[in-house]
DNA sequence: CATAAATTGATACGGCGTATCACTAAATAG
DNA sequence: CTATTTAGTGATACGCCGTATCAATTTATG
């Protein structure tokens, strides 16, 4: 686990690196923060692992790895903006089944609801360029055990 | 239409009467300004629209809208939050298709998504309770007409 | 090492929504 | 109709979140 965060906080220097930018110090401790991060997190969240850092380089560093691919911004049930680590394999287009009780999210990957929406906007004549979309529930763990309030 | 936009800002102060919220000078100037928008708007332009009433009464006559499900809430491409007449027989749960070009939207009443994302939640035993989504792209006339840039 | 270019971070700004609170207006009871 | 209660108003200030600015610094490179 600490290699595994090693090794991802490394991965993600190398993306930014391939994106044509400067491997400094500060982004070496903003992509270790992220690495160790297991759930999606706010900026400000973040921010808060970063006493040294300017508020600015952390919102940067936010900004080039949302770009990269190698983040996704997430809205939250209650419209707050989160980031939350994409695994490589999920790089592309993707929603989340967020769980609204533990935070949990899980990416959906076949996302069929493209073929639909086309189809549905055909009969209108409107062309589909993109969409947004978040779904918010339960997540299998805490379905089982509702009962725990925080 | 001067005659439909009475007759829509006397519903929208209909609607807050029945949420036991009172008939108030200014109430009616912000809802005789919103039965006047044709498109959805942002807080912000409607605040425009009404040069002698306090931005908290703005702000509160929206939540209440909201709430009362008169307005929806709207999420632009740009991440701009907007709000929009819900039409008297769609205040049920509905998505948008935004044209990104002109802000025109229509909406998405027979929502299947909700079907597909349940049998796509069941195999993973995760619970959905809700989803948000908007759609983008361009609407017949934009499609149509797409070189006009601005 | 010297230079050019990117990055940093303190500061300030701006958008957007809300809390506060003294004042005012609307509904209601007498 | 007046008195009373209660909700609403709006000026102000606050808070959150993200970004522009810009001098100082650090990085990559010749």
């Amino acid at each position: 686990m600490r290699n595994r965060n090693y090794a991802l906080a490394d991965q993600l220097l190398e993306t930014l690196e391939e994106q044509g930018h400067r491997d400094t110090e500060p982004r070496r401790k903003v992509v270790a923060a992220i690495a160790r991060k297991n759930r999606h997190f706010t900026a400000e969240e973040l921010r808060g692992d970063l006493p040294g850092i300017g508020r600015a380089t952390v919102y940067r560093a936010l900004k080039l790895l949302v770009q990269a691919g190698a983040l996704c911004r997430v809205m939250l049930a209650d419209g707050a903006l989160h980031y939350q680590l994409n695994d490589s394999a999920h790089h592309g287009h993707h929603h989340h089944l967020l769980c609204v009780h533990c935070g949990e999210s899980e990416d959906v990957q076949g996302c069929d609801i493209e073929g639909q929406l086309h189809s549905l906007a055909a009969a209108r004549q409107f062309q589909i360029t993109g969409h947004w979309l978040e779904v918010y529930g339960q997540c299998y763990s805490c379905a089982d055990s509702p009962a725990v309030p925080a």
